[in-house]
DNA sequence: GTCTATATACGGATAGAC
DNA sequence: GTCTATCCGTATATAGAC
C-alpha cells in the first residue's frame, strides 16, 4: 500500500473519529507511519488532504457501501431499510459514537471552501441517487404524486437526524425509533397507492 | 448588561457563527470588548463558557424561541410546523448558513465531556418536550398506537437532517420537501386516526 | 520520494499590578 | 472585577539534505 494511500486511509479515519479540526497533521502522519515531506509532497495543504478524503467517499458509496448493503436482498423497498441499518450497526459497533462521516463533516465545516462543500454535496448527491433508485423501482407500490427524489432526500433526513440524536444521547433507541417512524410513513404511503389512482394500473 | 452576560453572549453567537474550535478565546474577548482576566474570572476556561452558553439556550426554549413562534397560532399541530418555520426563516436569513445551534455543537464536538454532552441532550429533550405536549393536545386526532414522544423525536430528526442538507446545499429546497414530506406524514397518520378504532370516541 | 529540523503563528491559560 | 504582558504547548507548513 503506498505512503499516499496510508496517508489518505488514516486521514480518512482519524476525520471520521476525532474530527477534522480536531485531527492535526501529525497525528495523520503518526497513524500513517509517514513523515511530514511525504504529506507534503502529495497534498498542498490539509484542505486538499480532506478533499482526497471526501473523493475517496464518493466514489466507494457503491463498492464499499451500497454492495455489501444490498447483498441478498433483492425488493427495493427493503434495501432502503437495509442501509440505514448498515449506519445503526455502525452506531452499535463505536457506542453510539460515529455515524456518518459526511453529515458530521457537514456540520462541522461552518463555511468550508466551495471545494470542499461542492465535495460533500456530491456525496450526499451519491447516497441520495441511490435512495431514488430504489423509489424508483417500487414506483408503482407509491402513489402517483410522490416524487422519488424528494422521498429519497427525506430518507437521507432521517438518517442523519437519527444519527444525531444518537450520538447525543448515546443510545440506539432513538435512532430505532426515528427509522421505525420512516418505515410507517413508507407504510402509509403504499397502502393508499392503489386506491386513489386506478388508472392505467399494469397486469 | 454586564461584562459576563457580554461573553456568554458573544459566545453564543460566535459559536454558532463559527463553531465551537473555530472560536478562539481572542474572538470572544474582542467581540464583547473584554480582557481575558475578565473571563477567567468567571469562567474556568473555555469549556465552562460552553455550558454557560448551552445553559443559556437552554432556558431561553420557551421565551425566545416556542414564544415568539407560536404567538396567535392555536392550533397544536399547526404549532410543530410553526416553529419549524422559524427554522427555515433562519436559514433564509443567513443564507441557508446557520440552522440549528444545538445540532451543530452535537456533531463538532465528537467527543464531549459529559458535562456537555448532558447540555446538549437536555436541550434537545427541552425541544422534543414541547412537540411532544402538541402531539399530545391533538391526541385524539391521531392513531392510538402513536407514541407521541416518539413522534416528536421524529419531528426533531426531520428538522435536523433537513437543516444539515439545507447548509449543505446552500439551498432552502430541501428543507422545503423535507418538512412537506413531514407534513404528509402527519396527515397520513390524521386520517387512519378515526377508521381503526371506533371505541369510546369522546362527544 | 523520504527524512529531520525548524520557522512562524496562534491556541488556551496564567501572573500579578491596579 | 479589570487590565497587560506573557508562559508554554501545539498547530500548519517549510527548508533542505539525502
Amino acid at each position: 500500500m503506498s505512503t499516499r494511500d496510508r496517508i489518505v486511509g488514516e486521514a480518512m479515519r482519524l476525520f471520521w473519529e476525532k474530527g477534522y479540526a480536531s485531527t492535526s497533521i501529525n497525528d495523520i502522519l503518526k497513524a500513517a507511519d509517514a513523515n511530514a515531506g511525504s504529506l507534503y509532497h502529495f497534498f498542498p495543504g490539509k484542505q486538499d488532504l480532506l478533499c482526497a478524503v471526501l473523493d475517496t467517499y464518493q466514489s466507494g458509496i457503491r463498492p464499499m457501501l451500497l454492495e455489501p448493503a444490498w447483498a441478498g436482498i433483492d425488493d427495493p423497498i427493503e434495501r432502503i431499510f437495509a442501509l440505514l441499518a448498515r449506519y445503526r450497526q455502525l452506531l452499535i459497533d463505536t457506542g453510539c459514537t460515529y455515524g456518518c462521516p459526511i453529515g458530521y463533516l457537514a456540520l462541522e465545516l461552518h463555511e468550508p471552501d466551495p471545494v470542499v462543500r461542492v465535495r460533500i454535496a456530491a456525496n450526499f448527491d451519491g447516497w441520495v441517487d441511490a435512495i431514488e433508485e430504489c423509489i424508483a423501482a417500487a414506483r408503482d407500490r407509491f402513489p402517483a404524486d410522490v416524487d422519488p427524489r424528494r422521498l429519497a432526500h427525506f430518507v437521507l433526513t432521517t438518517m442523519e437526524g437519527a444519527v444525531m440524536q444518537a450520538r447525543t444521547y448515546r443510545t440506539i433507541e432513538t435512532f430505532d425509533q426515528s427509522i421505525a417512524e420512516l418505515r410507517r410513513y413508507f407504510n402509509a404511503l403504499q397502502q393508499t397507492a392503489g386506491a386513489p389512482k386506478p388508472k392505467g394500473r399494469k397486469k
